[in-house]
DNA sequence: AGATTGATCCAT
DNA sequence: TGGATCAATCTG
């Protein structure tokens, strides 16, 4: 992985499809700033949630005080509880009122000079980058703690694949739309027996 | 496959 | 105000 300075991803980036910010993620770093220290993860998948009309959306279910800030500019941080017990970080994406969203559900975790350590699931993220709920609506452009930024890798679309998104079943036909983008490299090796569901 | 856990939303 | 639901994860 090329270690360049990384430019903080501006709002510009975010202010565009839902789909485009999602698939252009992939390759971008996420990078945490704490009293305890930094850390940086390369953003290995995420998953697009484009709108009051996509089933999955949590805004499709209206505006709440849960929901609001995905009604906000882009560039947010949309950070909320699930099961009581793990966080999940989405960026919000597009126009300010047009309410979508990003959710980042695996980083390569870059300790320079050791190995990635790949961290596969949202809640895992959350956990390993100290995120909770008490960063909801910060703002991810201004290098306060927690943004994006982009180090100069260069992914093709060869490199990323798509699939259905995780746990959304009940959104009926858009549960199987392909907004789930990963990079291929990091694709779980697949289980030869066993039940691996979801 | 089942347990965990608590904020959120909406119907009672 | 109660109860169902939930962009998940861990242990069997």
């Amino acid at each position: 992985m090329t270690q360049q300075p990384g430019k903080i991803l501006p709002r510009s980036f975010f202010n565009r499809s839902t789909l485009k910010v999602a698939r252009d993620l992939i390759g971008k770093y996420v990078l945490r700033r704490t009293e305890h220290g930094a850390m940086a993860g390369l953003i290995v998948e995420v998953e697009a949630y484009v709108g009051p009309h996509d089933l999955a959306c949590h805004a499709s279910r209206g505006r709440t005080q849960r929901t609001d800030v995905l009604f906000g500019p882009p560039g947010l941080a949309y950070v909320y509880l699930i099961y009581g017990m793990y966080h999940c970080l989405n960026v919000v994406t597009e126009r300010e009122g047009f309410p979508a969203a990003v959710l980042i559900r695996a980083v390569a975790h870059c300790k320079p000079p050791a190995v990635p350590v790949l961290i596969d699931g949202p809640g895992r993220v959350c956990r390993s980058f100290d995120i909770d709920r008490t960063l909801n609506r910060l703002d991810l452009t201004l290098g306060e703690g927690l943004w994006m930024e982009d180090r100069g890798e260069r992914i093709t679309e060869a490199d990323v694949l798509t699939a259905p998104r995780i746990g959304v079943d009940y959104a009926g036909e858009w549960a199987s739309k392909p907004f789930r983008f990963r990079l291929a490299r990091f694709t779980r090796q697949a289980k030869q027996k066993g039940t691996s569901k979801r």
